[in-house]
DNA sequence: CACGCTCTGCCTGCG
DNA sequence: GCAGAGCGTG
């Protein structure tokens, strides 16, 4: 090569590293890395979407330019020298951007790239910011094929249904759908709910399809056991009651995609030629009917892209393989790894906690995350008396915090284990004037009265589903009893047809001959509704669904206090006046389906300023400054059916330690309690083996019984515990009183006095003013300045 | 057929 | 400690 040709290439590239140099050397390398597979080992707070985003964009403006070699053939040495220049030039980014353009090497028209997700808000969150690196062309971004893995197939499967083995108008069953659908066939199958529980039967059946294992190979694989024999039997009756519904859950969705794939030669290229390049987005939460997938997609460019972090996978229990992410540069041999190590989020002491815990586990890719924000400080461990002076602690030092630092409530984070905990922390917050979100709960969508609209709506969509059928045909009451219902499935067995058709030719068979009349006319209704589709607005027509099937009424006569019932429905109505505006021509096919893959509208508002409390799963990829980690105590992290199952279950739970701890900004507040009462049961458990995995030198624990200093109502005057609920109520009563005493633990200052501190010397009080049960004083120190402090936690001496 | 009572089991949860 | 499921009675 020429001496000209290595100064051009050179040039090039450190015109692209200036224009990227704000990413590090890692990251830049990723956004460069765009043929062959690689693997992004991306820890916690690396910048993992930034690079996810400007990798995508790189593709769509400049193609391969980075690590091309082409050199223009009339290349000279004046542009050379041009470029040379422009590498230490005072220009702008977007005009070094648009410089850029010149090196363009094949670049990605947006259709041929995938992207894939796991939520709509990771997915969302990729489209807008690549929105908004192409202002200038807004409709680029709807050109991507970016979504989760369930839209993506769905979008493969809306065009190739007929191939895939599917009726037209093939509706998605929920969560709720299959297990009235699971019921129903255990009860066909006369296995009692001891032998087999609802909830076990459906786990093993979507175990089975994540592996891609369909009835007939599941039973082959583990027939010669009584028990997974009878489980085939169901899993087969299941299928075949989900095909007569015209129906998929949310498992067949994706392995109906692969087989669809697999069998169909044709259908599989097409795609293959199409997705030039594949990203996939939390790779450690794929199973193996993902990896299927996303393999076959990729497998015509073979330029796959998966970013994840083996440290952070805690979704084994549904499903995920581990062993996607650390195999995958043995099953693509060519692959390229590059790790993010650098932390963009965390103070180094929150991450040596970090690395320190997960460096127990065994198997891992290995990691070590660092950052140049420094030390901060220390991890904070508090060791209440039970969860109520825990949820009182946590609610002082948040309200101590703002008082004093000016932190906002928003800043602040609780994160638990289970669920469970949630109880105390919420009776703590509710009675403070501290405002807090708490996620998790019955979501929008599993509301009852939700749930019967909607499938009220599915069944004018689609009259052969079955389980929605049921599950509104005596909603609201219209006299229909377990035998008629019971008739009316035989009937349609035997005559092999729908239910729903023998519903409207009730009159012709004898076994119905007592109902016939309400069959008919519930038949009749559905099919007037059906009609009525066609003709009215979309909102019109679900508010008619409401009136004429006496919906509405049944909710109104529950009385007042259901009133939020008929607000939920209302609610309804908004979304579907929303979705009408998102689209120019409006179907309930189209909404159904949207709805059905939109898990819940994000009730998570990080513009509201409240503190926020949620499960450490639903935390993964947030981030606050300050984080509570309440309940690090063995026996509920790790939790005790983990210890029985495992060191591998033990792992996983290590991890979620991991992503627990990683939340953290600035600061974490790990808390263990003396003793915990959780499901109606009190005990007392030593703290957790990952509290004891952090080195003592990062950690903080306050002066010996300083949490004595503060008097808890949870305490009861015998010093038993209160349940939750009577400490609520006690305090309701005591409020007035306790704030009028406060259980001042040293002297009250006043303003003049003249006080020692140890760290920030002498010096004197200016103000007092009263916060709750303690005391804020502003203390002008002789050397330190003017200092906010509280009277609980400062070590103040009056002198 | 509907309502009220007892019994059980219960971690985490995207789409 | 609580919700949902199942069972018995009016």
């Amino acid at each position: 090569m020429s001496e000209l040709s290595e100064r051009y290439l050179r040039a090039k590239r450190a015109l692209f590293d200036r224009y990227y140099r704000s990413l590090n050397e890692q990251q830049r390398a990723a956004v460069y890395h765009i043929n062959r597979p690689l693997l992004i080992l991306a820890g916690a707070g690396s910048g993992k979407t930034t690079v996810l985003v400007r990798r995508i964009a790189y593709m769509i403006r400049y193609g391969n330019a980075y690590h091309s070699d082409y050199v223009p053939f009339d290349m000279d040495e004046a542009h050379v020298t041009s470029l040379e220049s422009a590498v230490s030039a005072p220009i702008t980014d977007e005009e070094l951007g648009a410089l850029l353009c010149e090196f363009s090497n094949n670049p990605c028209p947006p259709w041929r790239l995938l992207a894939i997700t796991f939520t709509n808000k990771a997915a969302g969150e990729i489209k807008a910011r690549l929105a908004a690196v192409f202002p200038e062309d807004p409709d680029l971004v709807g050109g991507i094929w970016a979504g989760t893995f369930h839209s993506i197939c769905m979008r493969i499967l809306r065009r190739y249904y007929a191939e895939a083995g599917l009726r037209e108008g093939f509706t998605i069953y929920d969560t709720d759908d299959t297990k009235k659908a699971m019921q129903a066939v255990l009860k066909d199958l006369r296995i009692d709910d001891k032998v087999l529980p609802v909830k076990s039967a459906q786990s093993y059946i979507s175990r089975a399809k994540d592996k891609l294992i369909d009835p007939d190979g599941f039973l082959l694989e583990f027939g010669n056991d009584f028990r997974m024999k009878q489980i085939a039997k169901v899993y087969e009756a299941y299928q075949q009651r989900l095909s007569d519904s015209n129906a998929l859950d949310f498992d067949d969705i994706i392995c109906r995609t692969v087989r669809l794939l697999e069998t169909h030669q044709e259908i599989l290229q097409s795609y293959q030629s199409q997705f030039r390049y594949v990203s996939v987005d939390e790779y450690q939460d794929t199973n193996i009917a993902q990896f299927r997938l996303t393999a076959l997609l990729s497998g015509g460019w073979r330029n796959l892209m998966v970013v994840g972090d083996d440290d952070q996978s805690i979704y084994k229990f549904r499903g995920a393989t581990i062993a996607n992410i650390l195999e995958f540069d043995r099953v693509f041999d060519d692959a390229t790894v590059i790790r993010l190590e650098q932390n963009y989020r965390s103070t180094q002491s929150i991450l040596d906690a970090a690395n320190a815990v997960i460096s127990h586990n065994e198997g891992r890719k290995g990691k070590t995350l660092w950052t140049n924000r420094g030390n901060g400080s220390k991890i904070h461990v508090l060791n209440p008396e039970h969860q109520n002076a825990e949820a009182r602690e946590i609610l002082d030092i948040i309200q101590k915090k703002v008082a004093t630092e000016g932190l906002r409530y928003r800043d602040f984070a609780v994160l638990y284990r289970t669920n469970a905990q949630s109880n105390a922390l919420e009776m703590a917050f509710a009675r403070s004037a501290v405002p807090y979100r708490m996620l998790g709960g019955v979501r929008f969508s599993d509301r009852k009265e939700i749930r019967d609209l909607v499938a009220y709506l599915q069944l004018i969509n689609n009259h052969d589903d079955r389980d929605r059928l049921l599950r509104i045909i005596n909603e609201p009451r219209r006299g229909l009893g377990e035998k008629t219902l019971a008739a009316l499935q035989e009937i349609a067995v035997m005559e092999s047809c729908s239910v729903f058709a023998v519903m409207e030719h009730a009159d012709q068979y004898l076994a119905l001959s007592r109902s016939a009349k309400t069959l008919m006319e519930f038949a009749g209704l559905i099919n007037e509704l059906t009609l009525l589709l066609d003709e009215a607005p979309l909102d019109k027509f679900v508010n008619q669904v409401l009136d004429l099937s006496g919906y509405r009424q049944m909710i109104k006569n529950l009385g007042p206090e259901e009133a939020d019932r008929l607000d939920n429905l209302d609610e309804f109505i908004s979304n579907v006046v929303e979705y009408m505006k998102s689209t120019d021509s409006p179907t309930l096919t189209e909404f159904l389906e949207e709805t059905a893959l939109v898990a819940d509208v994000d009730r998570y508002d990080d513009t509201a300023d409240a503190v926020v409390m949620m499960t450490i799963h639903s935390a993964k990829g947030l981030e606050f400054p300050q984080v509570f980690l309440p309940g690090f105590e063995e026996g509920l992290f790790p939790g005790m059916q983990t210890v029985i199952a495992g060191p591998e279950e033990i792992e996983e739970e290590r991890r979620l330690a991991y992503v627990a701890i990683t939340r953290a900004k600035d600061e974490l507040y790990i808390l263990h309690t003396a003793s915990r009462t959780i499901y109606g049961r009190t005990a007392a458990n030593p703290a957790s083996r990952f509290l004891d995995e952090i080195p003592e030198h990062l950690l903080s624990r306050p002066a010996i019984k300083q949490r004595m200093t503060n008097t808890y109502a949870g305490y009861s005057k015998d010093g038993g515990y209160r349940t939750a609920r009577e400490t609520a109520a006690a305090d309701r009563i005591t409020v007035g009183k306790a704030q009028a005493k406060p259980a001042a633990p040293r002297e009250i200052l006043a303003a003049g006095d003249r006080v020692k501190h140890m760290l920030f010397g002498e010096g004197e009080v200016l103000s007092v003013q009263k916060m709750g049960t303690d005391y804020l004083y502003e203390i002008a120190f002789d050397t330190k300045g003017t200092k906010k402090l509280m009277a609980t936690y400062a070590k103040l001496q009056k002198i």
